[in-house]
DNA sequence: ACTGTAACCTGCAGGC
DNA sequence: TGCCTGCAGGTTACAG
């Protein structure tokens, strides 16, 4: 969302919201309440974007598992998957197109979250001076859930995903379904977690189907995963095989050398 | 206030 | 070819 939004940005901030079209569906309902608004700024918390308007609104857009945001190819045939629509004032028009409608459109007042829990309740932003070891370690504390699932709850860090829980773990050599962390594991994960995702930033993202940056582009971070996806493979650092196991319905791989139970 | 589970959607790959 | 199953970058509602 990260690669989106900058990309993003540079194309929309200034434009004024001219009209509108929405999925009737109530998760991208609220597409059209952003007509007539400007958009004063796009920033990102987590893996929500956030796109500032006049008259103390704020346009919240995520892309659930298969949401994707791009100008409309004014002369491509319909797509019956566009879950929302903004004609700007130059004429351009942005898409969100979401082929499974995970996604989630919200038009709010500046900083009013009540009606999207997670975003209510979301952690630091791992690559901010906001996101605090010792803090970290405290929310890592705080539940007897597994690991993999705190960091997946978007509370104790934001914007933590299925691939980079799994690639940031396994560079820690902490086993996802530990339920106690340490403070050497935490601050491990914590360090391991801003490199995974600076680097996955860096590279435009991961496309492991769907995902395309705002220009259109696949992401080039699949090229470098350690861990995600390799379950039945050799691990990269020790040579056991990569073992896949379900934590909260989402698939999960890990090493069963590295990544101890304790 | 917690925890675990099911639900929301559609497409695709693989097995028979 | 066609049908069936399982799987997929996430969040939210609901039951206990």
């Amino acid at each position: 969302m990260e690669t989106i939004r900058r990309q993003l940005a540079p194309r929309v901030v200034g434009r004024t919201i001219t009209a509108a079209d929405a999925h009737p569906s109530p998760k991208f309902a609220a597409a059209t309440d952003a007509i007539s608004h400007r958009i004063e700024a796009v920033a990102r918390r987590g893996k929500y974007l956030i796109a500032r308007l006049d008259r103390d609104r704020e346009l919240v857009v995520h892309l659930g598992m298969t949401g994707s945001l791009r100008i409309a190819d004014p002369h491509a045939p319909a797509d019956p998957y566009v879950r929302g629509a903004w004609t700007l004032d130059d004429g351009s028009v942005l898409e969100l197109r979401d082929v499974r409608r995970f996604g989630r459109i919200a038009v709010v007042p500046a900083g009013v979250y009540d009606s999207m829990p997670t975003l209510h309740a979301l952690g630091p932003e791992p690559l901010s001076d906001d996101f605090d070891p010792a803090a970290f370690h405290h929310a890592l504390r705080s539940s007897r859930r597994p690991v993999k699932t705190l960091l997946m709850s978007q509370r104790p860090v934001a914007g933590v995903g299925n691939i980079y829980a799994d690639e940031a773990l396994w560079r820690a050599g902490v086993h996802p379904a530990s339920r106690r962390t340490s403070r050497r594991q935490s601050d491990r994960i914590h360090a391991e977690l801003r490199t995974v995702l600076s680097d996955a930033i860096e590279r435009g993202g991961t496309t492991l189907r769907d995902y395309r940056t705002f220009e259109g582009d696949t992401g080039r971070n699949q090229e470098y995963l350690e861990c995600y996806g390799r379950a039945g493979r050799p691990c990269l650092r020790c040579g056991a095989v990569l073992r896949r196991s379900v934590i909260d319905q989402r698939g999960t791989t890990w090493c069963p050398q590295c990544q101890r139970r304790r």
